[in-house]
DNA sequence: TAAATGTCCT
């Protein structure tokens, strides 16, 4: 892999406009004697950009009132709008309560403007009140109304509502779909990984006579870079390009990050060298990928010349960009450099946020430097930064490691305190260290309580609590959890069905083991190397030595390696000149299986004279 | 004639 074309790509890339605006900024004067043709003209800019502060909003909101009769609908909604374009969106909900109260005219915009803002908020049930007070009032939701409400419900995680809704509309006839609200529901789709629905829909959608756009493709295709599809990402970059609709510098990204995330270098250059042909410019976004895919691969080196490519093209990085490298730097154990990077962003007059200390203390927990982590922890505060739940659950997970277990469950206990809800990541953390550090009765009454509060409905944590278990000698409670699984609406994973055959395999239970594998592969849950493994161990420590070559030879069968673990007993029990043979399974076995024929056979004989 | 909806980066 060459550690530099790359970098060569990126001086490839073309050129992007200025970042400086050549318009100057309107600027702006609130004074009671402002007229309303100004006022007018004022609230046109401002709903394409927002106010500089809040406090100019409101200053306009009085200054409007007073020449209320001069103004519009259209002005109030402005207004509104700018709010939002502020992420104001309590105030804008707020400003919104206030113009029914004062009799403002209000307009199904003015309503739909409102309806985004509580989306943003996550009270969508005032959204959906909102929504009857519109039919209540005699106005009429259209698409774009609906099509807020369903992005509020896919965003808020609630994609069978969304669905209902999209249905019941189509059902209804009381609206018709447009691309947009094809795409919010195909994103919605993509993002809850049901990519080929999505991909059904747009089919669908082209059959029903709404051609799909650039954005239709781009959230398929990017979904199906994540899932590390990225040849039919291309296949459909294909067809786009086909049916003439140019892939944007979005699409780009998408692809870019789904090749580098591949390691397909080769590629990614390719598709950079395409961007250029095709004019379209790289943008941060684009520019972020390269600096992480370098930093990915530990080329520290290659990152910071990209900046500087960005620098030099006028596309500043960012926080982003500077804290992707300083987990270059950590990934690469320089945590030095990490650190003078934070004091390059300072420099730079770009704000560290919470990411940019999650990744300094994540390095140093990984050196296992847990109390530097700590320190920073200690720091955050200090420069107005809130530490989240990343920042505890890594030196919780960092404490665990070293074997601080005490000062790991306080930390957890602080987190709660300082109000961050632990997440199914911190509850897997706590709940590894519990077990590994044998809490067992800590790590139990921990698991209901988080069951109760539906934290800990995934497969992992359960892994974590049954290993535990099984490990601490505890198998009817192991096998006890194991059963609820399916009650639980969970399905056993591979894990789950290995870690369950480990612990019956520890307390001589062969036959049951032997059990569970044969339903393990007739649920359809196939087993991978470590559970082969595993019941290859098992069955040594039972002493079952026929059935171990028999698995060895199933084990070869389903292209299988016997690894290190499963092979290791008997390589441990054969002369050291043997322990070096290329494939010690099979032959370690056949060995040891004659040895104990034979040792049979001298039995008997010695029974038989 | 002006206002509202959708795609990418730690």
């Amino acid at each position: 892999m060459s550690a530099i074309f790359l970098r060569r790509g990126a001086q490839r890339l073309a050129c992007t406009f200025p970042l400086f605006s050549t318009k100057p900024k309107a600027p702006f004067v609130p004074s009671p004697s402002t007229t309303h043709p100004e006022l007018k003209q004022l609230l046109y800019q401002k709903s394409k950009v927002g106010f500089d502060k809040l406090d100019d909003a409101l200053l306009v909101f009085d200054q409007m009132l007073l020449l209320k009769s001069k103004l519009s609908v259209v002005h109030f909604t402005q207004l509104l709008t700018a709010l939002v374009r502020m992420e104001e969106y309590s105030v804008a909900v707020s400003m919104f309560r206030e113009f029914r109260v004062l009799s403002i005219p209000v307009n199904i915009v003015t309503f739909t403007t409102a309806i985004h803002s509580c989306c943003h908020l996550n009270t969508l049930d005032y959204a959906f009140s909102l929504l009857a007070g519109i039919i209540k009032s005699g106005h009429v939701p259209n698409v774009v109304t609906y099509t807020t409400l369903i992005k509020g419900l896919l965003s808020q995680d609630r994609p069978l509502e969304a669905e209902h809704l999209f249905k019941k509309l189509i059902r209804f006839r009381e609206i018709l779909p447009n691309v947009v609200m094809y795409n919010t529901i195909i994103d919605g789709l993509c993002k809850t990984s049901n990519t080929s629905t999505a991909l059904k829909l747009l089919r669908k959608m082209e059959k029903l006579g709404c051609r799909p756009d650039a954005i239709t493709y781009t959230s398929i295709i990017d979904s199906l870079c994540k899932e590390r599809r990225v040849d039919n990402a291309l296949d459909l970059v294909s067809e786009m390009t086909n049916k003439g609709i140019s892939p944007n510098v979005i699409t780009y990204n998408s692809l870019l990050q789904g090749l580098c995330s591949s390691g397909r270098w080769e590629d990614t250059e390719r598709l950079l060298t395409e961007m250029g042909v095709r004019k379209i410019s790289s943008d941060l976004h684009t520019y972020n990928i390269l600096v992480d895919a370098h930093c990915k691969e530990g080329r520290t080196k290659d990152a910071q010349d990209v900046i500087e490519i960005m620098i030099e093209k006028s596309v500043p990085p960012d926080v982003i960009t500077y804290n992707t490298l300083m987990d270059g730097y950590c990934l690469t154990g320089k945590m030095d450099r990490a650190l003078e990077v934070l004091n390059t962003i300072r420099s730079n007059e770009i704000w560290p946020n919470c990411y940019s200390y999650n990744i300094l203390i994540n390095g140093y927990c990984k050196r296992q430097e847990v109390d530097n982590a700590i320190n920073l922890l200690r720091q955050m505060p200090v420069e107005g930064i809130k530490a989240d739940v990343q920042t505890y659950s890594t030196i919780i997970h960092g404490l665990f490691q070293m074997g601080r277990h005490n000062e790991a469950r306080n930390l957890f206990h602080e987190m709660l305190k300082q109000g961050n809800k632990p997440d199914i990541v911190t509850c897997r953390i706590l709940l590894d260290g519990l077990c590994k550090n044998r809490y067992m009765d800590e790590a139990i009454s921990f698991f209901r309580i988080m069951e109760c509060k539906g934290i800990v409905h995934d497969v992992q944590i359960h892994n974590i609590l049954i290993d535990g278990l099984c490990k601490n000698r505890k198998l009817d409670e192991a096998r006890n959890i194991f059963d609820k699984l399916a009650s639980r609406g969970l399905q056993p994973d591979v894990k789950t069905y290995t870690t369950m055959i480990r612990g019956l395999c520890q307390e001589g239970l062969f036959e049951e083991a032997k059990i569970l594998l044969s339903e393990m592969e007739t649920s359809g849950c196939l087993p991978d190397d470590v559970t082969y493994n595993t019941i290859i161990r098992g069955s040594l420590l039972n002493k079952r030595y026929e059935e171990a070559v028999v698995l060895i030879e199933n084990m070869r069968a389903h292209n299988f390696k016997a690894d290190a673990s499963s092979t290791s007993m008997v390589v441990d029990l054969l002369p050291k000149e043997e322990q070096e043979e290329q494939d010690p399974a099979v032959l370690a076995f056949c060995k040891w299986f004659f040895q104990q024929v034979y040792h049979l056979l001298t039995s008997l004989s010695y029974l038989l004279y």
